[in-house]
DNA sequence: GCAAAATGTTAGACAAGGCTAATAATCTGC
DNA sequence: GCAGATTATTAGCCTTGTCTAACATTTTGC
């Protein structure tokens, strides 16, 4: 249950470590496998917002993937309320679908501008963004804005 | 192929910017591949630093995940060439494994240093560090890098 | 208002990454 | 040195996310 008392203890035990590790990357497993989901309702909300309407080709376009990919996504992301859909139309968010866009938006703002007061090229910028907003938790996107702020 | 001269031109080409998005999401899918690989070699790479030796036992406990997942995994990582391994005994990484390894220390450190100097507390630092680190380009990485020196 | 172009869907394949259940090998303690 | 515990593997299933090929529908341009 404890450290063996005739080892020299590290700072955390093995064991405790271990399964500190584990929920990490459980956690980072989580976060992966919300990505997807996260950039698709990202991109319709601009859509919708920019052009007027969500359509699967405009969505294939910019994801850099095929169409029926698109269409099989879209049926995942209608299946977990996230968007509402109608053969031959274009797509909607749910108000879950709304909500969780508008974090989105809310988290890559904050990821992005971060990067720029860093002094990162604009391109890079985005790019790195596009990666790593689905991985900061609530403290360091706080932290992120604080420095923005003060920059 | 330009710009329709009728409605007012974005900054860049609606054309241009979704090539752009297009890339940028492609790249970041790029990366996800390659973070289970990632993890894993790290992983391996410190069990063996630590415990003499990289059993599938350990990883599996600290990867938060069975110990078939693990045997599948580890049969693509010894495909890729990133490790080799012999029925029933532990595991070894090869030159490429281990160069791997070390180019993902590195980079973890200095995410993990840096999220730390922004006032991160270590085990949400640990945490974010764990996600983002397979997202960071090398231009945000040297910011990072400075970020840290300077503070 | 119809033919052609554009867009959307369906079917089916495949790899990755996860699981459980069952089996096999190794290791450990007496 | 053997029985039981631990560890590793295999088999088989599932979901996600990608693709191509084929087909269906809608939109557009005369």
């Amino acid at each position: 249950m404890h450290d063996d008392p005739h080892v020299a203890p590290p700072a955390i035990s093995d064991d405790r470590s271990a399964d500190l590790r584990a929920e990490a990357f459980q956690g980072v497993r989580a976060a992966r496998r919300n990505e997807l989901a996260e950039d698709y309702v990202e991109l319709i909300a601009e859509l919708i917002h920019t052009q007027g309407e969500a359509r699967p080709v405009d969505i294939a376009t910019r994801m850099g993937v095929t169409a029926p990919t698109v269409a099989k996504t879209l049926d995942r992301l209608a299946r977990d309320g996230l968007i509402t859909r109608a053969k031959y139309r274009s797509i909607f968010l749910t108000e879950q679908g709304r909500a969780l866009a508008k974090e989105c938006r809310h988290r890559h703002e904050i990821v992005l501008q971060f990067l720029l007061s860093l002094g990162l090229d604009p391109e890079t910028a985005e790019h790195d963004a596009e990666g790593i907003e689905h991985h900061v938790s609530e403290r360091t996107l706080a932290l992120f804005a604080a420095f923005v702020a003060r920059h």
